[in-house]
DNA sequence: CCCCGTATCAAACGAACGTTTGAAGGATAG
DNA sequence: CTATCCTTCAAACGTTCGTTTGATACGGGG
């Protein structure tokens, strides 16, 4: 009898994006996440290798995806010649959102990416740099022509506030109820909106 | 022949809080903060009772003198009928980012609060809610009679995302070298006025 | 002087950790 | 049926964890 219709390698992920959600990467031990998804102790070592090995595999499960929709979303901000921060700020928002809002573990995973980024562990930052970070340089790029007054170093840091601020507030969103009575799309796009104005406010700020 | 001038005591505080800050609660064992500290295992768990108390001690060294400045900063702003939105933000920040900026181990501790915040333990949340809580209430207070056009389910929540940015940004402020030829209070005081611009045109955003 | 409370120490406790092992299933191909 | 490969399993590996213990040193007050 399986626990689930998911194979075992994806038992595992969803709940090691669980516990490492809510515990930390240090704090959730594999006999918890084994536990979680029904299955033997030794099937995290043979298939992910190592602790390690997991933690990055649960990052890839959703940043592949997660980055490509950035980047579709940001080429068609580049195409368009009337394209305004705003459009820059909805590209970099609204798939994070998206993923927030989804049903699947994507809440879960934002917090755990939320994590991530307070922690300040070397090797997992080299991970995201290495394999995630080009698309990140490509918004920095965008904002700098659309923000061209601002001198790079004011520009840089102002984005680095606007990243943290929205990674947090999305990773905290997938937690927060929505108002009764309106709909899941409208929700998602009422936050959007708010969080773009939000991010576009503070980045022109004189 | 003792290893430092301070007492046990301090030595474990001080460790314990680079050590917090760096490799987070669960990672850091009481083993790496007692030979940093320079003293035996076995003290921690002498003058603090447990691991537990040890990461609240931590807190509690640090938070009591930032609340109270915080609350004092307040206080002259509610005091002061021509007060804007920028000095109650001045009230919340500027506190914040002396501790960050101050050479005794503040910039640490402005990271282990970061990871507070992005960690969800409720024992730990339970802890800071109950003892330093009430700070952040009344500023919460003067906010909404500052933006009294906004509705309170949208300032909360906004509240919400400044307090994440402020927090998560100064927490890295005291790892960034300032410019060369700056003096340490001419780098204050133009950070603290662009964050202090920054959260208030988000908070402010039409 | 002895006593007593405080502090430090090396050593050990049981529990939990990540990882490895070797045997047992279970499906598929020859 | 046998052989092979992939997967799962209980059990154990050595290590490290937070915590406890009992001995030892120290330092005034009676």
């Amino acid at each position: 009898m399986s626990a689930s219709q998911f194979s075992t390698k994806q038992r595992i992920l969803g709940a090691a994006e669980a516990l490492f959600a809510q515990h930390g990467f240090a704090g959730a031990s594999l006999r918890q996440v084994t536990s979680a998804a029904n299955v033997n102790l030794a099937a995290v070592n043979y298939h992910f290798g190592s602790k390690d090995n997991l933690i990055e595999a649960v990052f890839r499960r959703r940043l592949d995806a997660l980055n490509a929709r950035r980047h579709a979303a940001l080429a068609k901000v580049e195409a368009n010649p009337a394209a305004t921060l705003e459009d820059a700020l909805d590209a970099f928002i609204r798939p994070a959102l998206e993923l927030a809002l989804d049903r699947h573990g994507g809440a879960a995973f934002m917090r755990m990416l939320a994590r991530a980024y307070a922690e300040h562990d070397e090797r997992l930052r080299r991970f995201l740099s290495d394999n995630y970070g080009h698309v990140l340089r490509e918004f920095a790029v965008v904002f700098h022509r659309m923000l061209a007054h601002l001198a790079k170093e004011e520009l840089y840091w102002r984005l680095d506030i606007v990243a943290g601020a929205l990674t947090y507030t999305m990773a905290d969103f997938g937690l927060i109820k929505r108002r009764a009575g309106t709909s899941e799309t409208a929700h998602r796009e009422y936050t959007i909106e708010h969080l773009v104005r939000f991010a576009a406010a503070g980045l022109r700020a004189a």
